[in-house]
DNA sequence: ATTTTTTAAATTGGATCCAATATTGAATAG
DNA sequence: CTATTCAATATTGGATCCAATTTAAAAAAT
């Protein structure tokens, strides 16, 4: 069963963020149906979706272009998902952790400290500390998010470099990434600690700082430079 | 020449807020279609925004129904709207204003002292306020704004009571309103004061919490009950 | 009488066709 | 030779038609 509008979706996010579709072209809904090989419709409700998310920008009436994403547009993404995320560290603070979420933090930090304890990175920790990453922050934004923190940030994270899950980490530079990394595991440690000592504004101060762990090596994102 | 998409996408919206369409009923596109008097296309694409927009959740495979906002939501919404104008603030004062909207700013003061010089409010004070206090809000973002603030708080803005714009007067206690909007007001002196004096996060602190003054009585709210 | 199966109706997603509009290019006039 | 106007083409938005899928209703069987 295809689904060609999911498809067109899909396929036209993923050509946006490898720089197949640069920053800056047009995308027309004749030329993209074609390529894809499907009608105008699923293209068209595709269009306006990738709009509603920013990826792309209507030209007038004519059309769209694919968002020029600056180096300073995603400084900018980040420094909102800290603020975002700050609020649901302090909500998550203030309200107190579950046991579920405790046990998923602190899980989150044993296995960085077991990755970090060798005193330098293999590759494959990369995937294994972006993938804790990723449970630590969904473990925050469950106890202490709202529905309104939820799509704020869900709708922030759509630019490309800004999301968690973003981390960009620089594989042939592992002696550089174990610092920021291990940094970034030491605030997590922190975190943990403000939350369990019910301490809203200290997890919230650490939480929005640590929104800039995303960003420690600039010349990697000059790729994004639009 | 009518815009049938454009009409179709405020029409809905109007519906929605004003509670013509009930929170949890089904928006199907045929019958949505007749009602408005267009074809299926521009009702698919006002439905497909309007789920982005947050205003109607997809259930299933089958149509959407309207959200039910709950008061717990807008308190969320106007939570989020906090943390952001307070660090579009915070910015604003760490950069220092412009003499444009330096002028703006002391504007609204004075607009504003002089309308509650008199002790009293009028039914016409309240829509000079609502003017002026859109006019803050907008320069302050102007100045402290960026591009990751502007599309969350345009995104968070979308839910009907959460957005600057939705101060929701209450026309017959005048004299409740009165004790309000001044409290309101006499915090829009306190962020410019704090802004004139580069004090960022004094500024980021009385924004975040004057995000609350939409919220003063809860009993008007209470019709947004889903 | 109840349950299961089959059929029909409703509804969404996709494709094609049609209309309106803007941009570009060509031709003519100054 | 340049500028202006007119026409043609490209492109989006809307309408209608078609297919696939799901739900509900009705009928039949146990």
């Amino acid at each position: 069963m295809n689904k060609p509008g999911k498809q067109v979706l899909v396929a036209l996010r993923q050509m946006i963020g490898s720089g197949e579709l640069a920053a800056g072209s047009r995308v027309a809904e004749i030329p993209t149906s074609e390529m894809l090989g499907v009608s105008r419709m699923p293209v068209r409700m595709a269009l306006r979706t990738l709009e509603q998310e920013g990826l792309l920008v209507k030209v007038g009436v004519r059309g769209y272009t694919v968002r020029s994403v600056t180096l300073e547009n995603i400084i900018e993404a980040v420094e909102v998902r800290g603020v975002l995320e700050g609020l649901a560290a302090q909500r998550a603070a203030e309200r107190g952790l579950d046991a579920d979420t405790e046990n998923a933090l602190r899980d989150c930090l044993v296995n960085g400290d077991a990755i970090f304890a060798k005193g330098f990175l293999l590759e494959a920790d990369l995937a294994a500390y972006e993938d804790l990453n990723i449970r630590f922050h969904e473990a925050v934004l469950r106890v202490g998010g709202n529905s309104a923190i939820r799509d704020a940030l869900a709708r922030n994270d759509h630019l490309p470099f800004a999301s968690v899950k973003a981390l960009a980490a620089d594989k042939s530079r592992l002696d550089r990434e174990y610092r920021r990394l291990n940094f970034a595991h030491m605030q997590h440690h922190a975190i943990v600690d403000a939350l369990l000592r019910r301490q809203g504004v200290r997890a919230e101060a650490l939480m929005r700082e640590h929104a800039n762990a995303t960003l420690a090596y600039t010349d990697i994102l000059q790729n994004a430079q639009g």
